[in-house]
DNA sequence: GACGAATTGGACTGACTGGTCCAGAGTTTG
DNA sequence: CAAACTCTGGACCAGTCAGTCCAATTCGTC
């Protein structure tokens, strides 16, 4: 159900706020109401006043969280029309991660969800799809510039890059160091580079 | 405490087999004593004669399924010296996966386990490292028998090829389609091919 | 300011689950 | 064969947690 005041938008907010900080915090399975109502000041019946049931709050957080992150992503690669410019949105991107080693946003949610409600499940499919999305368009237009062959799929270095920068991302996490990745973009790059159209 | 008699043994073992295919079927975090107990047709007090608590029944059942997996990923890369060999067994490897899409079994259990029990969590760490040996050591033999520059880290390859193993099946998974993890080993394996040195 | 609708507090219920305990059955060994 | 050790069945306990319910309060509107 949707709220009709003012006041209950904002509780219904403060729900939402609330259950995201709880997934990234614990994660998707371990999300008590019972905390997330204490951290947002609220009461069960304006939870289920607002929501179906548990899963409807988290689909809510899930939705949430990949908007947010692809924001971030959508202004980061948006730009991007060079090679070089990819490499230095790349290395922000690895520099950033190195601060945390947390685990990809959406990719631990999706992860989580794999045998999750499937409504929120698919948010993180979508997720996966309009970061793709970036990562094509970007490659194509760093292919319109003439660096990268134009008998080269955009499409398929795109999802090359994106397999690396989620498996990257992983095996950084577990093993608590940012070389994975590292490696896996570097990698990534030197092909990429050894893709440029020969000038002769 | 280990078992003493030969029953013993085999009650211990009844245990380990069904937590196992608990944990496969409906991951770590869903493993219900009560139900592993049931399939092994055991009860309460044999499975905490046996283990301290879950989390003890949970890391013997995470660190028999790597030792499972880890067999065959040997028996797979052990015999390869060439860039022909890795290629087949990467293509065995991935129509194998292409059949059922359901997730590294090792990766699966690390990401259940980011904030899980922290000896089972080492398991998959351990797995990871000894799933890297092998690739290091055929790409090494591969370097040895002439295909691979010298002048290449045979390590940086082998954590490479790692990560796009591991985000690939993680896609495909997500995704339920082989394309990512098979765009993302022929990326591999093309980038490894313009790797060859030049006959001059 | 009055009336209906929206919102809120929080006690309570019922299901589930990990872990304890002990009496009894089976096995080994001197 | 008898004592000592090992193993087993399952009742029971205590804690946790999602979801229900209703009385009370606040809000929007006329």
């Amino acid at each position: 159900m949707r709220p009709k005041t003012r006041r209950g938008q904002a509780s219904r907010e403060r729900l939402v706020e609330a259950a995201v900080a709880s997934v990234v915090d614990h994660g998707v399975k371990q999300l008590r109401v019972d905390e997330v109502l204490a951290a947002a000041g609220s009461s069960k019946s304006q939870m289920y006043h607002y929501f179906s049931d548990r899963d409807a709050l988290i689909e809510a957080a899930v939705a949430r969280r990949c908007e947010e992150f692809l924001d971030l992503l959508g202004q980061a690669f948006g730009g991007v029309s060079s090679l070089d410019a990819l490499r230095s949105v790349l290395a922000g991107f690895v520099s950033d991660y190195a601060g945390h080693l947390s685990g990809c946003p959406v990719g631990t949610l999706a992860s989580e969800l794999t045998a999750g409600p499937e409504p929120a499940r698919q948010r993180t499919v979508e997720a996966f799809g309009a970061w793709e999305g970036y990562l094509t368009a970007a490659l194509q237009r760093i292919q319109d510039a003439g660096e990268l062959g134009s008998d080269r799929d955009a499409g398929e270095l795109a999802l090359g890059l994106l397999v690396g920068l989620e498996g990257g991302m992983f095996l950084s996490q577990v093993r608590g160091s940012d070389r994975p990745l590292r490696v896996a973009l570097d990698t990534a790059l030197a092909y990429l580079d050894s893709l440029r159209p020969t000038l002769d």
